[in-house]
DNA sequence: AGGAAGTATTGAACGATGTTCAATTTATAA
DNA sequence: TTATAAATTGAACATCGTTCAATACTTCCT
């Protein structure tokens, strides 16, 4: 319920306009209500923000039957990730733009979903990088996924100058197509 | 003088540490001197990060000079740029981290600065992509830089899970050369 | 039914934030 | 010296996250 109304302000104002008095309202409780489920707002925005890695997962994991060749999955991969990013900007700048104070560590819970994701991308390239090479799988799996999301990041504080609205889409074919070029290049070397 | 004692204290304590009555009893003034000389403390927080991003500009600059082949200067480039996020986490950890209010676009002075760096990355793709194919080249150094960045960025927040120190460098290594490998057996083919 | 024990919720209060602006101090010019 | 201009102040405002004694509500036993 907590998390609903938080998620539902988030969406429509930004991690700006997620205050605690805001979310009490929107649900008709006071503010020390939240205090009783979240030791803190940024746990709160945690959760939230665990919502919105389990919605991308989700679509993700959609995308991923819908090619046969690894480079179909992964381009598969790259434009739900980009509609993601882009249908709910909010939601998923929340997720960029959140840190945790000094010292504080992300918990398993967290870090789990987003290895998550890290699997879906690894577990594409198994056809590329077969058994007896899991290790270079996995440094591939992250690079790219990293790479991935360089791209939406940057893309979404329209720090890449972008003018149409397709060349994102475009950019991220083009990665993977490159990426994975150079994969089997270096690797049948 | 504002611009000194705010990057100090970035420095060291980060963003959730940067607060306008800190900076001011930092320099011996009050807080509402600050406004005569910004007009919110999000421009401020602008210039700061203007500041760290011409420090990073300047040491991939001097790297550059660093190879011959493409490859080597793009090595020279992820290198020095993942040695600046790393001696100045709370720097550039601010540069990624902050954004402005709904509504309110990047100024040019400071979009000027990401845009450097761009075409540092381009110039350095020259030899491999050459006259007549300005477009793919353009491209190149985007999602390039892109790649990169959405690489430390990971790193910097710790979502890499991350063993070793040296594997972000070796992720990256690895990035520049396996992508120029595919750039180049796409181009030829 | 009635009271005791436990749980959930409150809302006022605290310290700190960004920001404003009339008042004050300081510098400049006549 | 005095008049004008510029810089600086610091108290005040609204809002933030957070706390916690006090209140309201449930549950259960006699």
């Amino acid at each position: 319920m907590i998390l609903e109304a938080a998620r539902a302000i988030l969406a429509t104002d930004g991690l700006r306009g997620l205050t605690a008095r805001r979310i009490a309202k929107a649900i008709g409780y006071s503010p020390g209500t939240l205090y009783n489920f979240f030791t803190n707002i940024d746990e709160l925005i945690l959760h939230v923000n665990a919502k919105t890695l389990d919605v991308v997962y989700d679509r993700l994991s959609a995308a991923s039957g819908r090619g046969e060749t690894p480079e179909a999955v992964l381009r598969a991969f790259a434009r739900a990730y980009i509609d993601c990013t882009r249908e709910q900007t909010h939601l998923w700048d929340a997720v960029l733009e959140h840190r945790l104070p000094e010292g504080r560590e992300l918990p398993d819970w967290y870090t789990l979903r987003i290895g998550r994701l890290f699997s879906l991308v690894e577990d594409a390239l198994v056809p590329l990088l077969g058994p007896g090479s899991e290790e270079s799988r996995r440094r591939a799996a992250r690079v790219l996924w990293s790479a991935l999301h360089g791209l939406s990041s940057l893309a979404l504080s329209r720090k890449l100058e972008i003018v149409s609205e397709e060349s994102v889409e475009a950019m991220a074919d083009h990665l993977v197509t490159t990426y994975l070029a150079g994969l089997s290049a270096t690797v049948t070397r």
